[in-house]
DNA sequence: GTCTATATATAGATAGAC
DNA sequence: GTCTATCTATATATAGAC
Protein backbone atom coordinates (compact mmCIF):
# COMPACT_ATOMS: atom_id res chain seq x y z
CA UNK A 1 0.00 0.00 0.00
CA UNK A 2 1.40 3.31 -0.74
CA UNK A 3 1.16 6.76 1.04
CA UNK A 4 -1.24 9.23 -0.33
CA UNK A 5 0.54 11.34 -2.63
CA UNK A 6 1.90 14.43 -1.93
CA UNK A 7 0.55 17.67 -3.40
CA UNK A 8 1.39 19.37 -5.87
CA UNK A 9 1.82 16.82 -8.73
CA UNK A 10 3.83 17.10 -11.36
CA UNK A 11 1.76 17.96 -14.46
CA UNK A 12 1.88 14.46 -16.02
CA UNK A 13 1.03 13.08 -12.82
CA UNK A 14 -1.76 15.16 -12.15
CA UNK A 15 -2.95 15.06 -15.66
CA UNK A 16 -3.35 10.95 -15.09
CA UNK A 17 -4.66 11.06 -12.15
CA UNK A 18 -7.79 13.69 -13.30
CA UNK A 19 -8.40 10.88 -16.26
CA UNK A 20 -8.62 7.69 -14.08
CA UNK A 21 -11.12 9.36 -11.33
CA UNK A 22 -13.52 10.39 -14.46
CA UNK A 23 -12.48 6.63 -16.05
CA UNK A 24 -13.24 4.88 -12.59
CA UNK A 25 -16.61 6.75 -12.26
CA UNK A 26 -17.89 5.89 -15.91
CA UNK A 27 -16.50 2.16 -15.75
CA UNK A 28 -15.43 1.41 -12.53
CA UNK A 29 -11.48 0.70 -11.44
CA UNK A 30 -11.89 -3.14 -12.59
CA UNK A 31 -13.56 -1.90 -15.70
CA UNK A 32 -10.72 0.53 -16.44
CA UNK A 33 -7.67 -0.60 -18.30
CA UNK A 34 -4.46 1.59 -18.08
CA UNK A 35 -4.83 1.27 -21.85
CA UNK A 36 -8.01 3.15 -21.50
CA UNK A 37 -6.00 6.28 -19.62
CA UNK A 38 -3.50 6.48 -21.83
CA UNK A 39 -5.80 6.48 -24.86
CA UNK A 40 -7.45 9.27 -23.31
CA UNK A 41 -4.68 11.27 -22.38
CA UNK A 42 -2.91 10.27 -25.89
CA UNK A 43 0.05 8.46 -24.63
CA UNK A 44 1.51 5.11 -24.25
CA UNK A 45 1.01 2.51 -21.57
CA UNK A 46 4.90 2.84 -21.36
CA UNK A 47 4.25 6.85 -20.69
CA UNK A 48 2.16 6.38 -18.04
CA UNK A 49 4.05 3.44 -15.84
CA UNK A 50 6.73 6.31 -16.05
CA UNK A 51 4.69 7.66 -13.69
CA UNK A 52 3.11 5.13 -11.78
CA UNK A 53 4.78 1.97 -10.81
CA UNK A 54 1.65 0.24 -10.49
CA UNK A 55 -2.41 0.75 -11.20
CA UNK A 56 -3.10 0.24 -7.99
CA UNK A 57 -1.20 3.87 -7.03
CA UNK A 58 -2.62 5.46 -9.89
CA UNK A 59 -6.44 4.09 -7.88
CA UNK A 60 -5.01 5.76 -4.36
CA UNK A 61 -4.02 8.44 -6.22
CA UNK A 62 -7.03 9.58 -8.04
CA UNK A 63 -9.06 8.94 -5.15
CA UNK A 64 -7.05 10.95 -2.83
CA UNK A 65 -8.01 13.53 -5.12
CA UNK A 66 -12.09 13.44 -3.59
CA UNK A 67 -10.59 12.44 -0.07
CA UNK A 68 -8.65 16.23 0.08
CA UNK A 69 -11.73 18.15 -0.12
CA UNK A 70 -13.00 14.90 2.40
CA UNK A 71 -9.84 15.84 4.59
CA UNK A 72 -10.57 19.29 4.35
CA UNK A 73 -14.10 18.86 5.31
CA UNK A 74 -12.76 16.99 8.60
CA UNK A 75 -10.82 20.17 9.53
CA UNK A 76 -13.73 22.31 8.91
CA UNK A 77 -15.95 20.37 11.56
CA UNK A 78 -12.95 19.78 13.68
CA UNK A 79 -13.19 23.31 14.53
CA UNK A 80 -16.68 24.37 14.73
CA UNK A 81 -17.59 25.65 17.98
CA UNK A 82 -20.53 23.26 18.83
CA UNK A 83 -21.46 19.47 17.99
CA UNK A 84 -24.07 21.00 16.45
CA UNK A 85 -22.39 23.20 13.95
CA UNK A 86 -19.59 20.20 13.45
CA UNK A 87 -22.50 18.14 11.98
CA UNK A 88 -23.77 20.84 9.71
CA UNK A 89 -20.52 21.42 7.76
CA UNK A 90 -20.19 17.87 7.17
CA UNK A 91 -23.76 17.47 6.05
CA UNK A 92 -23.59 21.11 3.29
CA UNK A 93 -20.02 19.92 2.44
CA UNK A 94 -20.56 16.46 1.35
CA UNK A 95 -23.98 17.95 -0.39
CA UNK A 96 -21.84 20.45 -2.47
CA UNK A 97 -18.71 17.70 -3.13
CA UNK A 98 -22.13 15.37 -4.20
CA UNK A 99 -23.62 17.68 -6.15
CA UNK A 100 -20.76 19.95 -8.12
CA UNK A 101 -19.27 16.34 -9.23
CA UNK A 102 -22.93 14.87 -9.72
CA UNK A 103 -21.61 10.55 -9.25
CA UNK A 104 -18.30 11.66 -9.98
CA UNK A 105 -17.44 11.25 -6.36
CA UNK A 106 -19.82 8.82 -5.21
CA UNK A 107 -18.11 5.87 -7.55
CA UNK A 108 -16.33 5.65 -4.54
CA UNK A 109 -19.30 4.78 -2.31
CA UNK A 110 -20.40 2.01 -5.21
CA UNK A 111 -17.12 0.66 -6.81
CA UNK A 112 -16.27 -2.54 -5.27
CA UNK A 113 -12.17 -2.43 -5.20
CA UNK A 114 -13.10 1.03 -3.68
CA UNK A 115 -15.35 -0.40 -0.88
CA UNK A 116 -12.39 -2.86 0.05
CA UNK A 117 -9.74 0.28 0.33
CA UNK A 118 -11.83 2.08 2.50
CA UNK A 119 -11.46 -1.34 4.88
CA UNK A 120 -8.03 -1.58 4.30
CA UNK A 121 -6.54 1.96 3.81
CA UNK A 122 -5.99 3.30 6.90
CA UNK A 123 -5.87 7.08 5.90
CA UNK A 124 -9.27 6.48 4.52
CA UNK A 125 -11.04 4.84 6.89
CA UNK A 126 -10.13 7.25 9.28
CA UNK A 127 -11.58 10.19 7.36
CA UNK A 128 -14.63 8.87 6.53
CA UNK A 129 -14.85 7.30 10.21
CA UNK A 130 -14.71 11.03 11.31
CA UNK A 131 -17.20 12.00 8.45
CA UNK A 132 -19.29 9.79 10.41
CA UNK A 133 -18.71 10.84 13.76
CA UNK A 134 -19.26 14.11 12.98
CA UNK A 135 -22.67 13.33 11.86
CA UNK A 136 -23.50 11.59 14.68
CA UNK A 137 -22.21 13.98 17.50
CA UNK A 138 -21.75 11.37 20.22
CA UNK A 139 -25.13 9.91 19.47
CA UNK A 140 -24.59 6.00 18.99
CA UNK A 141 -28.31 4.58 19.01
CA UNK A 142 -29.19 2.01 16.61
CA UNK A 143 -32.04 4.73 14.64
CA UNK A 144 -28.92 7.67 14.54
CA UNK A 145 -26.56 5.25 12.92
CA UNK A 146 -29.01 4.03 10.51
CA UNK A 147 -29.91 7.69 10.08
CA UNK A 148 -26.49 8.32 9.68
CA UNK A 149 -26.03 5.62 6.97
CA UNK A 150 -29.07 6.88 4.70
CA UNK A 151 -27.53 10.49 4.51
CA UNK A 152 -23.97 9.56 3.66
CA UNK A 153 -24.68 7.04 0.76
CA UNK A 154 -27.86 8.65 0.14
CA UNK A 155 -26.67 11.88 -1.12
CA UNK A 156 -23.79 10.43 -2.95
CA UNK A 157 -25.60 7.93 -4.40
CA UNK A 158 -28.87 9.97 -4.82
CA UNK A 159 -27.60 12.87 -7.49
CA UNK A 160 -26.72 10.80 -10.18
CA UNK A 161 -30.37 9.17 -10.36
CA UNK A 162 -32.30 10.22 -13.96
CA UNK A 163 -34.90 11.29 -11.69
CA UNK A 164 -33.00 15.01 -10.70
CA UNK A 165 -31.06 14.78 -13.68
CA UNK A 166 -32.79 17.63 -15.29
CA UNK A 167 -32.55 19.94 -11.85
CA UNK A 168 -29.96 22.81 -11.46
CA UNK A 169 -27.42 22.21 -8.90
CA UNK A 170 -28.46 24.75 -6.80
CA UNK A 171 -31.98 23.56 -6.43
CA UNK A 172 -30.32 20.29 -6.10
CA UNK A 173 -28.20 21.32 -2.98
CA UNK A 174 -31.26 23.32 -1.63
CA UNK A 175 -33.44 20.17 -1.70
CA UNK A 176 -30.87 17.80 -0.15
CA UNK A 177 -30.28 20.66 2.93
CA UNK A 178 -33.97 20.47 3.71
CA UNK A 179 -34.53 16.70 3.18
CA UNK A 180 -31.45 15.82 5.29
CA UNK A 181 -32.30 18.64 8.04
CA UNK A 182 -35.90 16.70 7.73
CA UNK A 183 -33.82 13.08 8.63
CA UNK A 184 -32.19 14.53 11.80
CA UNK A 185 -34.94 16.31 12.85
CA UNK A 186 -37.18 12.93 12.65
CA UNK A 187 -34.60 11.35 15.27
CA UNK A 188 -35.69 13.58 18.33
CA UNK A 189 -38.59 15.41 17.33
CA UNK B 1 -29.40 -8.25 -25.39
CA UNK B 2 -31.19 -11.11 -25.01
CA UNK B 3 -34.69 -11.19 -23.24
CA UNK B 4 -35.67 -12.13 -19.36
CA UNK B 5 -34.91 -15.57 -19.10
CA UNK B 6 -38.01 -17.88 -18.42
CA UNK B 7 -38.55 -19.33 -15.32
CA UNK B 8 -38.00 -22.05 -13.59
CA UNK B 9 -34.87 -22.19 -15.28
CA UNK B 10 -32.48 -25.83 -15.12
CA UNK B 11 -30.77 -26.67 -12.39
CA UNK B 12 -27.14 -26.11 -14.00
CA UNK B 13 -28.48 -22.74 -15.15
CA UNK B 14 -30.15 -21.44 -11.97
CA UNK B 15 -27.03 -22.68 -10.38
CA UNK B 16 -24.52 -20.65 -12.33
CA UNK B 17 -26.81 -17.03 -11.77
CA UNK B 18 -26.79 -17.37 -8.25
CA UNK B 19 -22.82 -17.92 -7.98
CA UNK B 20 -22.82 -15.30 -10.64
CA UNK B 21 -24.98 -12.84 -8.51
CA UNK B 22 -23.15 -13.32 -5.41
CA UNK B 23 -19.57 -12.33 -7.57
CA UNK B 24 -21.23 -9.68 -8.93
CA UNK B 25 -22.05 -8.12 -6.05
CA UNK B 26 -18.71 -8.79 -4.04
CA UNK B 27 -16.43 -8.09 -6.84
CA UNK B 28 -18.63 -6.14 -9.95
CA UNK B 29 -19.22 -7.53 -13.05
CA UNK B 30 -16.10 -6.26 -14.52
CA UNK B 31 -14.40 -7.53 -11.75
CA UNK B 32 -15.96 -11.03 -12.04
CA UNK B 33 -14.39 -13.67 -14.62
CA UNK B 34 -16.26 -16.61 -15.78
CA UNK B 35 -13.42 -18.43 -14.35
CA UNK B 36 -14.32 -17.25 -11.16
CA UNK B 37 -18.07 -18.43 -11.29
CA UNK B 38 -16.96 -22.18 -12.70
CA UNK B 39 -14.42 -22.48 -10.19
CA UNK B 40 -16.57 -21.15 -7.06
CA UNK B 41 -19.71 -23.92 -9.27
CA UNK B 42 -16.41 -26.74 -9.53
CA UNK B 43 -16.81 -27.45 -13.09
CA UNK B 44 -14.94 -25.70 -16.09
CA UNK B 45 -15.41 -22.23 -17.99
CA UNK B 46 -16.58 -24.61 -20.81
CA UNK B 47 -19.64 -26.16 -18.69
CA UNK B 48 -20.75 -22.48 -18.35
CA UNK B 49 -20.29 -21.67 -21.54
CA UNK B 50 -22.40 -24.94 -22.60
CA UNK B 51 -25.66 -22.66 -20.51
CA UNK B 52 -24.90 -19.61 -21.49
CA UNK B 53 -23.39 -18.41 -24.92
CA UNK B 54 -22.23 -14.83 -23.23
CA UNK B 55 -20.82 -13.21 -20.38
CA UNK B 56 -23.64 -10.56 -21.10
CA UNK B 57 -26.33 -13.46 -20.67
CA UNK B 58 -25.05 -14.10 -17.20
CA UNK B 59 -25.37 -10.47 -16.36
CA UNK B 60 -28.68 -9.91 -17.56
CA UNK B 61 -30.02 -13.51 -15.78
CA UNK B 62 -28.29 -13.06 -12.42
CA UNK B 63 -30.03 -9.32 -12.53
CA UNK B 64 -33.46 -10.65 -13.31
CA UNK B 65 -33.39 -12.50 -10.30
CA UNK B 66 -33.34 -9.33 -8.24
CA UNK B 67 -36.21 -8.19 -10.64
CA UNK B 68 -38.41 -10.89 -10.83
CA UNK B 69 -39.03 -9.39 -6.88
CA UNK B 70 -39.36 -6.01 -7.90
CA UNK B 71 -41.53 -6.90 -10.78
CA UNK B 72 -43.81 -8.32 -8.03
CA UNK B 73 -43.56 -5.53 -6.12
CA UNK B 74 -44.87 -3.09 -9.02
CA UNK B 75 -47.79 -6.11 -9.62
CA UNK B 76 -48.57 -5.44 -5.44
CA UNK B 77 -48.44 -1.82 -5.70
CA UNK B 78 -50.42 -2.27 -8.97
CA UNK B 79 -52.99 -3.45 -6.98
CA UNK B 80 -53.22 -1.40 -3.67
CA UNK B 81 -56.17 0.66 -3.26
CA UNK B 82 -54.76 3.97 -3.09
CA UNK B 83 -51.88 5.94 -4.03
CA UNK B 84 -50.76 6.30 -0.46
CA UNK B 85 -51.22 2.01 0.16
CA UNK B 86 -49.13 2.08 -3.22
CA UNK B 87 -46.10 3.76 -1.73
CA UNK B 88 -46.29 1.92 1.08
CA UNK B 89 -46.15 -0.85 -0.55
CA UNK B 90 -43.40 -0.38 -2.82
CA UNK B 91 -41.00 1.49 0.07
CA UNK B 92 -41.65 -1.57 2.51
CA UNK B 93 -40.61 -4.14 0.07
CA UNK B 94 -37.45 -2.17 -1.04
CA UNK B 95 -36.52 -2.76 2.59
CA UNK B 96 -37.53 -5.80 2.90
CA UNK B 97 -35.41 -6.66 -0.20
CA UNK B 98 -32.15 -4.97 1.02
CA UNK B 99 -32.43 -5.77 4.23
CA UNK B 100 -32.75 -9.68 3.84
CA UNK B 101 -29.63 -9.32 1.29
CA UNK B 102 -27.45 -6.35 2.85
CA UNK B 103 -25.83 -5.06 -0.65
CA UNK B 104 -26.29 -8.28 -2.68
CA UNK B 105 -29.09 -6.34 -4.18
CA UNK B 106 -27.69 -3.10 -3.89
CA UNK B 107 -25.17 -3.79 -5.93
CA UNK B 108 -27.39 -3.43 -8.74
CA UNK B 109 -27.07 0.77 -8.25
CA UNK B 110 -23.51 0.62 -7.69
CA UNK B 111 -21.80 -1.41 -10.49
CA UNK B 112 -21.28 0.80 -13.81
CA UNK B 113 -22.01 -1.85 -16.37
CA UNK B 114 -25.65 -2.62 -14.57
CA UNK B 115 -26.63 1.33 -14.68
CA UNK B 116 -25.42 1.35 -18.29
CA UNK B 117 -28.08 -1.99 -18.87
CA UNK B 118 -30.65 -0.20 -16.78
CA UNK B 119 -30.60 2.94 -19.20
CA UNK B 120 -30.62 0.46 -22.54
CA UNK B 121 -32.64 -2.26 -21.28
CA UNK B 122 -36.04 -1.82 -21.50
CA UNK B 123 -37.60 -4.65 -19.15
CA UNK B 124 -35.34 -3.00 -16.25
CA UNK B 125 -36.11 0.72 -17.23
CA UNK B 126 -39.75 -0.09 -17.14
CA UNK B 127 -39.22 -1.81 -13.57
CA UNK B 128 -37.44 1.09 -11.79
CA UNK B 129 -39.64 3.80 -13.85
CA UNK B 130 -42.76 1.97 -12.05
CA UNK B 131 -41.14 1.81 -8.62
CA UNK B 132 -40.12 5.51 -8.90
CA UNK B 133 -43.88 6.02 -9.82
CA UNK B 134 -45.02 4.40 -6.99
CA UNK B 135 -43.41 6.36 -4.93
CA UNK B 136 -43.65 9.64 -6.05
CA UNK B 137 -47.53 8.71 -6.82
CA UNK B 138 -48.02 11.74 -9.28
CA UNK B 139 -45.85 14.29 -7.51
CA UNK B 140 -43.66 16.01 -9.77
CA UNK B 141 -42.18 18.58 -7.74
CA UNK B 142 -38.11 18.80 -7.98
CA UNK B 143 -38.36 18.23 -4.22
CA UNK B 144 -40.62 14.97 -3.91
CA UNK B 145 -38.23 13.91 -7.07
CA UNK B 146 -35.17 14.41 -5.02
CA UNK B 147 -36.89 12.85 -2.27
CA UNK B 148 -37.41 9.75 -3.97
CA UNK B 149 -33.98 9.70 -5.59
CA UNK B 150 -32.65 9.72 -1.68
CA UNK B 151 -35.03 6.79 -0.57
CA UNK B 152 -34.56 4.64 -3.52
CA UNK B 153 -30.93 4.98 -3.78
CA UNK B 154 -30.50 5.39 0.57
CA UNK B 155 -32.29 2.64 1.17
CA UNK B 156 -30.34 0.02 -1.04
CA UNK B 157 -26.70 1.25 -0.37
CA UNK B 158 -27.19 2.68 3.82
CA UNK B 159 -27.71 -1.51 4.35
CA UNK B 160 -24.48 -2.27 3.30
CA UNK B 161 -22.71 0.19 5.35
CA UNK B 162 -20.19 -0.37 8.12
CA UNK B 163 -21.97 1.36 10.48
CA UNK B 164 -24.85 -0.68 10.59
CA UNK B 165 -23.53 -3.85 9.98
CA UNK B 166 -24.06 -4.67 13.94
CA UNK B 167 -27.60 -3.61 13.89
CA UNK B 168 -30.07 -6.95 13.23
CA UNK B 169 -32.71 -7.45 10.30
CA UNK B 170 -35.83 -6.75 12.21
CA UNK B 171 -34.02 -3.50 13.68
CA UNK B 172 -32.69 -2.30 10.34
CA UNK B 173 -36.27 -2.39 8.69
CA UNK B 174 -38.01 -1.16 11.60
CA UNK B 175 -35.81 1.68 11.44
CA UNK B 176 -35.20 2.28 7.85
CA UNK B 177 -38.91 2.60 7.60
CA UNK B 178 -39.45 5.30 10.15
CA UNK B 179 -36.46 7.73 8.64
CA UNK B 180 -38.10 7.35 5.31
CA UNK B 181 -41.55 7.67 6.29
CA UNK B 182 -40.23 11.20 8.30
CA UNK B 183 -38.89 12.10 4.91
CA UNK B 184 -42.19 11.34 3.27
CA UNK B 185 -43.98 13.92 5.83
CA UNK B 186 -41.45 16.44 5.47
CA UNK B 187 -42.47 16.97 1.96
CA UNK B 188 -45.98 18.20 2.87
CA UNK B 189 -45.99 18.53 6.77
C1' DG C 1 -23.52 -31.84 -19.35
C1' DT C 2 -18.82 -31.81 -18.68
C1' DC C 3 -14.30 -32.29 -20.10
C1' DT C 4 -9.38 -31.02 -22.53
C1' DA C 5 -7.44 -28.12 -25.55
C1' DT C 6 -7.08 -24.11 -28.00
C1' DA C 7 -7.89 -19.51 -30.43
C1' DT C 8 -7.68 -14.61 -29.94
C1' DA C 9 -7.51 -10.41 -27.50
C1' DT C 10 -6.19 -7.67 -23.87
C1' DA C 11 -4.84 -7.09 -19.13
C1' DG C 12 -0.83 -5.42 -16.03
C1' DA C 13 3.88 -4.68 -16.24
C1' DT C 14 8.98 -4.18 -17.87
C1' DA C 15 13.35 -3.33 -20.93
C1' DG C 16 15.78 -0.37 -23.30
C1' DA C 17 16.23 3.24 -27.19
C1' DC C 18 15.68 8.23 -27.96
C1' DG D 1 9.18 11.84 -20.48
C1' DT D 2 7.79 9.21 -24.18
C1' DC D 3 8.39 5.73 -27.37
C1' DT D 4 8.51 0.53 -29.57
C1' DA D 5 8.65 -3.94 -28.39
C1' DT D 6 7.90 -7.60 -25.51
C1' DC D 7 6.77 -10.72 -21.38
C1' DT D 8 3.39 -13.22 -18.77
C1' DA D 9 -1.11 -13.93 -17.18
C1' DT D 10 -5.75 -14.03 -17.87
C1' DA D 11 -9.94 -12.54 -20.23
C1' DT D 12 -13.93 -14.11 -23.39
C1' DA D 13 -15.12 -17.60 -26.30
C1' DT D 14 -15.09 -22.01 -29.31
C1' DA D 15 -14.14 -26.98 -31.12
C1' DG D 16 -14.68 -31.41 -30.48
C1' DA D 17 -14.20 -35.84 -27.50
C1' DC D 18 -16.73 -38.51 -23.86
Amino acid sequence: MSQPPQIPQSAPKSRILEVALQLFSEHGVAGTSLQMIADTIGVTKAAVYHQFKTKDEIVIGSTWLIFEKLLATVERGSTAPTAKAAREVVVNDLIDLAVESRGLASFLQRDPIMLRYFEEHEPFRNILASLAQFLLGGDTRQKSRVAAALIITGIGSSVMHPIVSDISDQALRKHLRLLVQNVIDGLDG
